[in-house]
DNA sequence: ACGGAATACTTGCACTTCCTAGTTTGTGCA
DNA sequence: TGCACAAACTAGGAAGTGCAAGTATTCCGT
């Protein structure tokens, strides 16, 4: 028995037709991502990661300096700059990151990762791609219609950013 | 910039070629799935609910009686047991639900929707369908694809749950 | 140059989620 | 029948998220 299904049989009975397969596919987008949150934080768990802070590393790994300051870091990752503090805080503590101030702005502070940052970073990301991101689920023209119908979606939800590089 | 087409670039740079067009489906979907939930949150909020809530509460108004075991509403929407404690006693502060005694097995109790639940359960449906299931910001073509993949992505994760009924 | 506005970050609070452990009640085997 | 085991629910705690407010610093118009 699919849940969803099932609910959008009540919808069509209810008579809301125009919106039954409009809110089938956003619950599947739900319960898509629910569970492969879950795949994911299991392999991150025994690196004491969760999703969040490995986005934190895998960024932080791909800038030119390993550092960014945490409005940027805020920004590209799209979650509230007190989400940022409380996983930098984590991070810290694990020796994974360091806090710096920032040379020009005594504002900002700059999050940097640190050498254990960058191994356990690069460790969790292999197995990542191993177990999730090779064979996500999905064959691969899936992958590529999922990737062109989305992002035309994430677009259209103003979900890019704006091009600023700045230490 | 989107944030996630610069993610597959670093990941192809690195030579993970494999993975890196999964890895932006991925990615895509939690975004994705960030974005409509903020949409639907926005929506309900007014209304002094959650999705899970109502999510809770549009289960109710469904069954027969208006009364699931909190077991098997726990089973139907894929979270915690003490998520579904969590939100019925949310909602039986706010009246839209009660708990019963279940007339045959003293461990159950019944979770059973109130005649205010049902109103806000109602309104919340006419709003979250004309503001978001109905245009949800695929096109009707993409919606259908969208149902068909993760559908058949959830089936094989074992998102189905086995068919029951009990009070 | 200087004072108000804006920016960057942190703290406290509320909410949600899951985990572990506990209590109560039912089930089934000896 | 009786006792171990399982099931249903709740309580307490940790972690993640977002909002509102607070502090420190910078920007900018006059």
């Amino acid at each position: 028995m699919d849940p969803i299904a099932e609910a959008r049989r009540h919808w069509q009975e209810r008579g809301w037709l125009e919106a039954a397969e409009g809110m089938a596919a956003v619950t599947s987008i739900m319960r898509t991502q629910q569970i492969l949150l879950a795949r994911i934080e299991t392999v991150l768990k025994p690196h004491g990661l969760t999703f969040a802070r490995f986005e934190l590393l895998a960024l932080l790994s791909f800038t030119r300096e390993g550092a960014l300051p945490m409005a940027k870091a805020s920004a590209r990752l799209q979650v509230h700059p007190t989400s940022v503090t409380n996983s930098v805080d984590r991070l810290e503590r694990a020796g994974l990151v360091m806090r710096a101030a920032h040379p020009a702005d005594g504002r900002t502070k700059l999050v940097e990762i640190t050498p254990q940052g960058r191994a356990a970073v690069e460790q969790a990301t292999l197995e990542l791609n191993a177990q999730v991101f090779t064979s996500p689920g999905f064959s691969a023209p899936e992958v590529d219609g999922l990737n062109q119908v989305l992002g035309r979606f994430r677009h259209e939800a103003g979900d890019f950013v704006e091009t600023r590089f700045a230490i």
